[in-house]
DNA sequence: AAACTATATGTTATATTATAACATAACTCT
DNA sequence: AGAGTTATGTTATAATATAACATATAGTTT
């Protein structure tokens, strides 16, 4: 099993990986012959240093923000495609949000769990639910090509009703 | 396992079973003290009918043109929220769209096999992915509520690369 | 049955999320 | 430098969802 829950839910130093991070992605970048331009790491500095959820709005706000011009929307849904499409960044349907994916070189099994308290998205991945995932399409002659898992409840810092419910 | 993936990708006779369906959905408010009103099992039957999920405006549509008369979202949204509260209807967050639940009483996976190809949804329930996905959840002390699973590929009546990919 | 209460629906307006279409700019390769 | 490709800027608008308040209907009590 991987996962970046006890990062995600303990507090840490997020400026120290954030540099090595982008380098990687970077990497990643060269490997398929794209660009990560100055907008594209920009929004995936912005997705890595937030364990919540950014929407394409609250991305747009930030984006403008950090580079004191006005950006469009579809400067974000472009980035965030891009960044998409690499493993770099995943979206959450549920929430029309984007997070950073903490480990975008392994295997994705997309599994997410989605604290309703305090909205934070830590993201799993495990080999045992992907290969029961595609038996199961087996079973019935689907052909499986990709799967996301969102479980939502309570993260180890928040108890169930504690504000709403 | 629990599916209707053979009876959503095999031909098969809607009508039939649709009034035992909505009985059962009568039964199941009448245990909860709610309503099952006029709006909500047209939806709902409307819901069935379609193995492909339907979006907010084009139940809007369809319902305007089975009651001869305008409809504006919020009646959509209301009792599409209504029939998912009940397990009744689920909502594809990916597509924003919505489906009738095929086995409303079972124990629910809430796994969905969504063909890229045909667009037809299937629904899976197993109990492995439930527990190995609350062992996974108990390991890192998170404290699941519920889940969606949604796996996107190709039904047993398409074949990738029909036409688009 | 009338009055009361809770639930459901109608209606209007608007918020939020996402994309289309076309113009301009920036990189890449020769 | 020039041609071709990739990326961004810009404007407008499409698609999805909700807020707020008015009206109506169902169920309950007197």
């Amino acid at each position: 099993m991987l996962t970046n829950a006890r990062l995600v839910h303990q507090p840490h130093d997020h400026v120290r990986s954030l540099n090595a991070a982008v380098s990687r992605a970077h990497e990643i970048c060269a490997k398929s012959n794209v660009r990560l331009t100055a907008t594209r790491e920009a929004i995936l500095k912005l997705l890595w240093q937030s364990h919540q959820p950014l929407g394409a709005y609250q991305l747009q706000q930030q984006l403008s923000k950090v580079t004191d011009k006005p950006v469009a929307p579809p400067t974000i849904y472009r980035a965030t495609e891009f960044l998409i499409d690499l493993g770099l960044v995943h979206r959450i349907p549920s929430l029309n949000a984007y997070i950073g994916c903490p480990f975008p070189n392994s295997e994705h099994s997309n599994i997410f769990l989605i604290c309703q308290e305090c909205k934070t998205v830590a993201e799993m991945a495990d080999n045992r639910v992907n290969s029961l995932l595609e038996n199961l399409c087996d079973m019935v002659n689907f052909k499986h090509k990709s799967q996301i898992i969102e479980i939502v409840g309570y993260c180890p810092n928040c108890e169930p009703g504690d504000s709403d419910e």
